[in-house]
This record gives C-alpha cells, sequence and structure tokens, in this order.
DNA sequence: GAGTCAGTTGTACTAAGGTCTAATGGCGAA
DNA sequence: TTCGCCATTAGACCTTAGTACAACTGACTC
C-alpha cells in the first residue's frame, strides 16, 4: 500500500463538475485539503473534452444534478457508455433541488450515492472515498482480464479453437476428429497455448478463460 | 416459457406491505387483474412472521416507506439479511413523502426502484415485472449453485481436500506429497470426486467449484 | 526467389492419469 | 460383534498428455 502523509493515494483523481463557480471553487480546495488530486469542470460536454475514456488510476467524478446544457444524467449516461457499458469511473452525485426519480435513475446508473445540498463535508469525502474504492477494486479486475485478452490475442486461429474445446474438457482425439486433424496436430497447438496464455495446468487455463470472457465451444 | 393468459406466470408473486388498508386493497385488486398471485400485509411484522426467509418462486415485495413500527428500510434490513445477505426476492417501495437519503438507502440496499405516491398503475407493473425477472435470473443461478454445493456435502473429508487441490492444477504426485500419502490413494479419492460432482473432466470440475464458491487450495 | 510463419503430420519416448482387483485398519451404528 | 463407510496401499494394465526432433505445405513478405 502506498499512501501520502494524509492516508489517501496521491494518484486518485476526483473530478468536480459543476456550474456554479463558488462550489467548484469550496470542493476544490476540500478535495486538495483531503489530499486529492482534483480537477474542476463547469460542465459535462467540458469534462468529455478534457478527459480520456478510460482511466488507469482510482477515479471519482463528483457531478451536479442540475446543469445548463448536457445535465447530470445524461453525463452520467455518456461517461458509462465510454466504456463499453462498463462504468470507467464512480459517480457521485451533488444537487440542490433533486427528486426521487432523478435520485433513482442516478443509483440505477451506478452512482455511489446521491447528496442534497447543503451536505457535511465528512459525508461528501466518505461518498468519494468510497467510490475511489469500487474503482480501485474495478481496475484491479480489469487488469487482470486485459492482460489475459492481450495473451489470447497472440494465439493463431488455430490455437483458439483447439483452447476452446480444451476448456470443455475435451480429449485430444475429440478435438481432432472436431477439427478434422490428427491427434499430434492437436499436441503442437496445445502445448503452444499453454505456453502462450502463460499456465501449466488445464485447471488454470479454465479459469484464465473465464476470466477474459472467452467462450468454451462443445 | 409457461405463461398464463395474461402473459404472466402464475408462480409468481406480489407481497403488498402496506400499513393503509385502502392502499392495500387497491394494489391487491391491481396485482389480481394483472394475473399475479399476492398476498397483502399491514406491517413488516405480520410480513416477516408469514412468510418464509427463502422463495422458490420467484417473488417482489411491495414496501411502503413510512409505516409504524417496523419501518420500510429496516424491514428490508432484515429481509436481505434473512438469506445470508443475498437477496431472497426484490424489493420496490412506494412512498407518500420519501426522501432522497431514503431513495439512495433503499437503492444501495438493492432495491428495483422507488416510486412516489400518486404513480401510474402502469410504473408499478412495470417494476413489479422487473423485479420478478430480476428474482428469476436469481434462483436459477441459485438453484444451480444449491445443487452443486449438495453434491460437495457428500464428498468425505479428505475427498475434498483432494478436490481442492485438484482444482488448482496440482499433480496427483504433488497432492500426494502434500498429503502425505501415496499416488494411488490420490488416485483413488480423484476418481470418487469425478462420480460424485458428475464430472468426466478436470475442467468440467473446475466450472463447478467456482460456482459453488468451493475454494482451491495452494 | 528466399525467408517467415501458421498449420500440418510423423516417429519415438517419457510422464501422468484412469481403471481394476485385492487387501488392510479404524471407527461408529445397528 | 457384524456391517458399512472411510482411508489407505499395492500391483498390473491401459489410455492420455506432453515433449523432442524432423519434415512438408501454402500464404505472405521482402
Amino acid at each position: 500500500m502506498v499512501a501520502s502523509s494524509s492516508g489517501v493515494n496521491p494518484m486518485e483523481t476526483v473530478y468536480i463538475i459543476d456550474d456554479d463557480p463558488s462550489v467548484r471553487r469550496s470542493l476544490s480546495r476540500l478535495m486538495r485539503q483531503a489530499g486529492y488530486r482534483e480537477s474542476i469542470f463547469a460542465s459535462g460536454e467540458e469534462f468529455l473534452a478534457a478527459t480520456p475514456e478510460t482511466f488507469a488510476a482510482p477515479v471519482c467524478v463528483v457531478i451536479d444534478l442540475q446543469m445548463p446544457g448536457l445535465g447530470g444524467l445524461e453525463l452520467q449516461r455518456r461517461i458509462n457508455r465510454q466504456n463499453g457499458g462498463v462504468a470507467p469511473c464512480s459517480v457521485v452525485f451533488i444537487s440542490g433541488n433533486g427528486d426521487i426519480p432523478a435520485t433513482v435513475e442516478a443509483m440505477r446508473q451506478g452512482a455511489v450515492t446521491f447528496l442534497t445540498k447543503p451536505f457535511e463535508e465528512e459525508d461528501l469525502l466518505g461518498a468519494i472515498a468510497e467510490g475511489l474504492a469500487i474503482h480501485r477494486d474495478l481496475l484491479a479486475g480489469t487488469a487482470r482480464t486485459e492482460e489475459l485478452r492481450s495473451r489470447i490475442a497472440t494465439l493463431s486461429p488455430r490455437e483458439q479453437e483447439v483452447m476452446a474445446r480444451v476448456i470443455t474438457g475435451a480429449l485430444n482425439k475429440q478435438i481432432a476428429a472436431k477439427l478434422g486433424i490428427v491427434e499430434q496436430t492437436v499436441k503442437v497447438h496445445r502445448a503452444r497455448v499453454m505456453e502462450k496464455m502463460g499456465v501449466v495446468s488445464v485447471a488454470e487455463l479454465v479459469r484464465s478463460c473465464d476470466a477474459a470472457g472467452f467462450a468454451a465451444v462443445g
């Protein structure tokens, strides 16, 4: 665990998106005091234009529900869409006069929480800490998945076909029959699969493929 | 897909929990008209006393947030706790004068949605249909998991030890060394494991154990 | 045209997994 | 005590998997 003197990982970033300059200023100061990296934006459009579509380090976005132009809920939708439906970061909503339907929608779209102004600073800091923790865990899982997918990408088409059948528990001779080749050929492909995937047993291969979402073939 | 003439599975049940008799009556009628089995309760205590802790068929509970005695949020917590932290059914909240913090809490605890009175009948029916669908999927996964766990329960302690190592990809001789027994003994246990678990390959065994939450041992 | 790579096949050998039969000892239930 | 279940081991035998070495083909590139 790496942590700054304030107990917060300095690579964890908080983005503030609010059309009210005074809110931006005060939240920006609060984030710095808490030891977070932070950036402020006056609108959702500005945020989308200035930030990448995915993040490599934990990120929590604080969004004001009511903003001229791109509204908070629509902004949340666009952020979620950027990463193929998987949330690319955590989202915390703040609002001066939100309603229950908007709250439900925000939570259904994966918001960590929804705070109504005025709120206690510690409530916001708690929500951000939770959001960053959620995103941190998500990134840890994503990193593993990405590594496995890049390994799979190095497999030749034939090797992928063989692997898809190996992870169903099929015998070499059964795979050979299905693919119309000889058992020895299967062994060669299979050996390369194990090597390229960085595993030494079928059990590990099955887990790797499941984690990467690689589908088995009957 | 089995469905009654109204397009709703007659085994899917909706429970209404509201302290207002007129609300109970009208929602009860609405549920019957929609083709659902339904039961009404005047309080959370009454509901908890009258229903089982788990359900075998899809269930959606409609809870009024404000009730004397056991409140809606606390009721939701107790329902969730009944099944070891896993939601035993879907929950939809309705409220005449709810607030945003309560909505956030309800959604964080897994509510499908939170409707404010007065609401459109179709909104409630839509939420219930979604809740039942969610619970239906959950039950499908649970059934598979339960079947696997009951199979694991038929394994002797030693067989479970062997299985825990087989699914890490360990060789028979490695397992034998770890357990301080001979390789042949491992083979015997292993054969029984495969038979009792109803699988014919290590790949299937790994998937079954992962699905059942059976931990591998290094 | 030479080189590279994926895909293929063959032979030969070693290692590991799986099955069968048979036997021993402990331990709790009927 | 007898029976059944669990755990253990042995020997024999067969099937699979894995590895090493060698070779051929076709497609694509330089």
